[in-house]
RNA sequence: GCCGGGGUGGCGGAACUGGUAGACGCGCCGGACUCAAAAUCCGGUUCUGGCAACAGAGUGCGAGUUCGAUUCUCGCUCCCGGCACCA
C-alpha cells in the first residue's frame, strides 16, 4: 500500500501536468538488489533472481490494474546487465580519476556464522540468527570519494527551492561543515603525540583530560602491560557499527597511566582510552573539556575527573560549571593572556598562536565521510576489480564489461556463493596478463538508485550510460519519495548527479527540481509490514471496490507528506462517493443533452450553484498544482457534488448549471479517478476522454458576490455575524457591527478603547 | 545521544499570510423507505449548562508576545523518521 500511495501521488500530479498542456514523461523501473531477495531465497529456497522476476511481473500487472500512466516502453530493472553495466563502467572511469579507492573499515562481524551482518541483522548487539554478541571487525573496502563533492554538496541546496525545507537542514547537517583547528599535543616517554581537531580552541585552556579509542596505538601498547586495560579494549569490540549504538550505550573509559602536555601552559593532561572515540573517524584522539562540553562533563562526572570553567556568560550572569556544563560561546576567564577575549577573538588568537609556532592549523572538517560501496553478499551488481599479485587491484577493461552476476545459483544464506565459483573469479589480469583474481564483493544498491533516474531518458541505450535524450528531459521536475530517503539516498543521487556531469553525460547539477516527501502508510498506528502482519492487498481491493476508490481513498485520507491511516471504513466512503458521483451523472443524463450556460440570465440560485462550481475549480486547481494538498481538493469536490444533490434542477437553465458542475467535478477529479471520469466524460456527451482534455478555467465573473458574512468579535470573543456589501467601507462595517444587539449586550456603557476591522473577515472591538 | 518532523472532536483530517477552531469523510444518534434487514436518502453530532436564544470551556503540558495565537517565541513532554550495511 506504500507503494500504492507514492504512485497514486505521482500519477496525479504528472496527469494534472499533462492537462495543462505539458509534455509529461512519467516512467517506472525496478529497483531490484538486496537483502529482501536473498532472505526471500533462504527461506523458499529459490534463487534471488527468480524471486525477483516473479515479484517485478506480478507488481507490473498490479500497477496496471491501477491505472497509472507509464511509459512502459522505457521500463528499467537494476539487477540486468544492460543496467548495471553502466555503474561498472563509471565505476571504472572513477578509478581513474581517483575518486574510488580502497582502504580498510568496520563490519559488523557475526563470531558463530562467520558472516557480516547489516546494522538490521544486529539485535541488542547480538547476530538475527546466531544470537551471538556482534564484534566489530575491520575489512578492506571500496570507497567513493563524496567528501571531495562535500562543498558543493552543500551550497547546492541552496539552489532549490522546490525541496523541503527539514530536508535541506538535516542534509546541511549530515555534511556537518565545521571550522576549527588541528593541533597538537606532545606525549610524555617519546610517544607519537596525539593530534587533535577542536571547533572551540577558545576553551583549550579548559582541557582536563584526553580521550583516545580503543585501536590506537598508545591504548594498544598500554594493554601490553595491563591486564585490565587489555580486558578493557577487548569490551570495547564488541559494540555494532551502528552510530546510534555507539551514542547510546554507556560511556565508559579507563586511564591509560600516560600523560599529555598542554600545548600553553605545559601542564600534565592525563590521557585515557574511552568507547565513544573511534579510531575510524578523524584523528581517534580528542581533547576533553568538561566545563564547556556536555558529553566531556558526563564522563568527567562519572569518573572523578576535573571540571574547570574558562568561558562565562557575556550577559554577566553567573553559571556553575560544576553542576553542568556551559556550551555557548562567552568571554574567557582562567586563560591567562586570553582573559577577557571573546570566544570569536580568543579562537582568532590561538589558531595564529599555533599557526606561528607550526604546531597546528586552521582546519575545514566535515562530518560527512566517504561512501564504502562494498557489500559481502550475492545479491548485487559485481565490483569491476581485479586483483593481482604483482599489479594489485586494477579496474576491469571496458571491453570486459559487464561483469555479470551469475544468476542460477544455489544460495545458502551464509556467505555469497560468488566465493565458491571459479568460473565467476578466475580472471587474468589487465595489466600482465598472469591469473588473478576477480572481486567478488557487490555494489551496495544505493548505487543502482542513484542515478536510474537519468537512465529513463535513454533506456535503450547500449553505447552509452546516457546520451543526448538525457538533456532534453533531465533534471527531474517531480520526484516523490518517502522521507526516510532524506539523507542517504537524496545526497548519493545529488553527488552521482555530479558524477555524471562532470564525466561529460549531463549538464545538469542537481537531479530533482522538486522534491515531495511523502508519509508512510499506518495500519493500528505501525508501519505497515509483512514482518508485523498488517498488510492490506492492494489486488483484493481493486477487485472489490475498483482501482479507482483505492487511488481516491489513498488521496483523501490525509496530505501526502503526513503518515497515513489505513481504514476499512475510509475505503468504504470513498466508494460511496464514487457511487454518488455515478448517480448524479447519470440521473442528469436522463433527461437528455444540456444547453450552455446563459450567464446573462440566471437567478440566484443558479448563480449560487455556478459560484460554486468555480470556487471548486480555483481550490482544486490550487490545491494539486501549487499545493499538492490532495485531501482537501477532494473535500472540496465532494463539496461541489453536496450542493448539486440540493440543487433542485426543473428548467433549461437550471440543468445548464448542473452540467457546467458536473463537468467541472470529472475533469478535476480524473487524475485522481481517471476510470470512473473517463465513462462519465462520454456520458456528458464528449467524445474524447478526459486525458486528452484541458483542464477547466475559472470564470472571475461567476465569483462575484454581492453580499459577505462577517464575523463580530467583543474582546476576542465571537459575538455576531452581520451580513455586509463587499465594497462597504471600514466605518460603515463598524457602525453595522455596534449596532448588533448581542454586540450591544456586551459593549454596554463601557468605554470603547480600539475597534479593529478587517474587511470582508470581521470586526474586534475592545472595550 | 544527535539531526528532522509531528501532537486539533469518538476516529482520519481542515483552518494556506496571526483573524469565525472542527471544512470534507468515517463512526454514532434520530427519521424516511422496507414485512424485516442491507443498501440508499434526509436531519443531528467538540465538551458542559440550557426547551431555546445563548453562555462557559476547548487545538499535548507550562509560560510569553498580541486587540486577537492551532498558527509566532521560550521551556517541557510524548510519538514518528534518519543516524552511513533495510532501502
Amino acid at each position: 500500500m506504500g507503494h500504492v500511495r507514492v504512485f497514486t501521488i505521482s500519477d496525479v500530479i504528472a496527469r494534472y501536468q499533462r492537462m495543462q498542456g505539458r509534455h509529461v514523461l512519467q516512467p517506472m523501473g525496478w529497483d531490484a538488489f538486496g537483502m529482501p531477495a536473498e532472505n526471500a531465497a533462504i527461506q523458499r529456497g529459490i534463487p534471488p533472481a527468480q524471486w525477483t522476476y516473479r515479484n517485478i511481473d506480478y507488481m507490473r500487472g498490479q500497477m496496471k490494474r491501477l491505472g497509472y500512466g507509464y511509459d512502459w516502453r522505457r521500463e528499467v530493472t537494476t539487477c540486468r546487465p544492460e543496467y548495471y553495466r553502466w555503474e561498472q563502467w563509471l565505476f571504472t572511469r572513477l578509478f581513474k580519476k581517483g575518486l574510488v579507492y580502497r582502504k580498510n573499515s568496520v563490519v559488523n562481524w557475526d563470531p558463530v556464522d562467520q558472516t557480516v551482518l547489516a546494522n538490521e541483522q544486529v539485535i541488542d548487539g547480538r547476530g538475527w540468527r546466531s544470537d551471538a554478541l556482534v564484534e566489530r571487525r575491520e575489512i578492506p573496502q571500496w570507497f567513493m570519494r563524496i567528501t571531495a563533492y562535500a562543498d558543493e554538496l552543500l551550497d547546492g541546496l541552496d539552489k532549490l527551492p522546490g525541496w523541503p525545507e527539514s530536508v535541506k537542514v538535516m542534509q546541511r547537517n549530515w555534511i556537518g561543515r565545521s571550522e576549527g583547528i588541528e593541533l597538537v599535543f606532545d606525549v610524555a616517554g617519546g610517544a607519537e603525540p596525539l593530534s587533535v581537531y577542536t571547533t572551540r580552541p577558545d576553551t583549550l585552556m579548559g582541557v582536563t583530560y584526553m580521550a583516545v579509542a580503543a585501536e590506537h596505538p598508545l591504548a594498544t601498547k598500554a594493554a601490553e602491560s595491563d591486564a585490565d586495560i587489555a580486558r578493557f579494549l577487548e569490551e570495547c569490540r564488541k559494540i555494532q557499527a551502528a552510530e546510534a549504538a555507539l551514542e547510546t550505550m554507556e560511556k565508559k573509559g579507563m586511564p591509560l597511566g600516560v600523560s599529555a602536555t598542554h600545548p600553553i601552559t605545559g601542564d600534565d593532561v592525563p590521557v585515557w582510552v574511552a568507547n565513544f572515540v573511534l579510531m575510524s573517524y578523524g584523528t581517534g584522539a580528542v581533547m576533553a573539556v568538561p566545563g564547556h562540553d556536555e558529553r566531556d562533563w558526563e564522563f568527567a562526572t562519572t569518573h572523578d575527573l576535573p571540571v574547570t570553567q574558562v568561558i562565562r556568560p557575556a550577559d554577566g550572569s553567573t553559571i556553575d560549571v560544576q553542576e553542568g556544563a556551559y556550551t555557548p560561546h562567552g568571554i574567557l576567564i582562567n586563560s591567562g593572556d586570553y582573559d577577557g577575549l571573546t570566544s570569536a577573538e580568543a579562537f582568532d588568537a590561538v589558531a595564529a598562536r599555533f599557526e606561528k609556532e607550526g604546531r597546528g592549523k586552521r582546519t575545514v572538517h566535515y562530518r560527512l565521510r566517504d561512501w564504502g560501496v562494498s557489500r559481502q553478499r550475492y545479491w548485487g551488481a559485481p565490483i569491476p576489480i581485479i586483483y593481482c599479485d604483482d599489479c594489485g587491484a586494477l579496474p576491469v577493461p571496458e571491453d570486459q564489461l559487464p561483469v555479470v552476476l551469475p544468476e542460477n545459483v544455489e544460495f545458502s544464506g551464509v556467505g555469497s556463493p560468488l566465493k565458491d565459483m571459479p568460473e565467476f573469479y578466475e580472471a587474468d589480469c589487465p595489466q600482465c596478463g598472469k591469473a588473478a583474481r576477480r572481486e567478488t564483493d557487490t555494489f551496495d544498491t544505493f548505487v543502482e538508485s542513484s542515478w536510474y533516474f537519468s537512465r529513463y531518458a535513454s533506456p535503450d541505450s547500449n553505447d552509452a550510460m546516457l546520451d543526448s535524450r538525457e538533456h532534453y528531459w533531465m533534471p527531474v521536475d517531480q520526484y516523490t519519495g518517502g522521507v526516510e530517503h532524506a539523507i542517504l539516498h537524496l545526497l548519493y543521487a545529488r553527488f552521482f548527479q555530479k558524477l555524471m556531469r562532470d564525466e561529460g553525460l549531463s549538464a545538469a547539477d542537481e537531479p530533482f527540481t522538486n522534491l515531495l516527501t511523502q508519509g508512510m502508510v499506518l495500519k493500528d498506528g505501525a508501519k505497515m509490514s509483512k514482518a508485523k502482519g498488517n498488510t492490506v492487498d492492494p489486488q483484493q481491493l481493486i477487485e472489490r471496490y475498483g482501482a479507482d476508490t483505492v487511488r481516491l481513498f489513498m488521496m483523501a485520507a490525509a496530505p501526502p507528506e503526513q503518515a497515513l491511516e489505513w481504514s476499512d471504513d475510509g475505503v468504504q466512503g470513498s466508494f460511496r462517493f464514487l457511487n454518488r458521483f455515478f448517480k448524479a451523472v447519470h440521473a442528469h443524463c436522463e433527461g437528455g443533452p444540456s444547453a450552455g450556460v446563459d450567464a446573462a440570465s440566471l437567478n440566484a440560485e443558479q448563480k449560487d450553484l455556478r459560484r460554486k462550481t468555480h470556487q471548486t475549480i480555483e481550490k482544486v486547481s490550487d490545491d494539486i498544482g501549487r499545493r499538492y494538498k490532495f485531501n482537501t481538493a477532494v473535500a472540496a469536490a465532494m463539496e461541489l457534488m453536496n450542493a448539486i444533490y440540493k440543487f433542485e434542477a426543473g428548467s433549461a437553465s437550471d440543468r445548464a448549471v448542473v452540467q457546467e458542475a458536473l463537468e467541472a467535478i470529472v475533469l478535476l477529479l480524473s487524475p485522481i479517478v481517471p476510470h470512473l471520469s473517463h465513462e462519465l466524460w462520454e456520458r456528458l456527451g464528449h467524445k474524447t476522454a478526459p486525458v486528452y482534455e484541458r483542464w477547466p478555467a475559472v470564470d472571475p465573473a461567476a465569483l462575484a458576490q454581492d453580499m459577505v458574512e462577517i464575523v463580530v468579535q467583543v474582546n476576542g470573543k465571537l459575538r455576531a455575524r452581520i451580513s455586509v456589501a463587499v465594497d462597504a467601507d471600514k466605518d460603515a462595517i463598524s457602525k453595522l457591527a455596534l449596532a448588533d444587539d448581542n454586540v450591544q449586550r456586551f459593549v454596554a456603557d463601557k468605554p470603547i478603547r480600539k475597534t479593529i476591522v478587517v474587511p470582508g473577515r470581521l470586526v474586534n472591538v475592545v472595550v
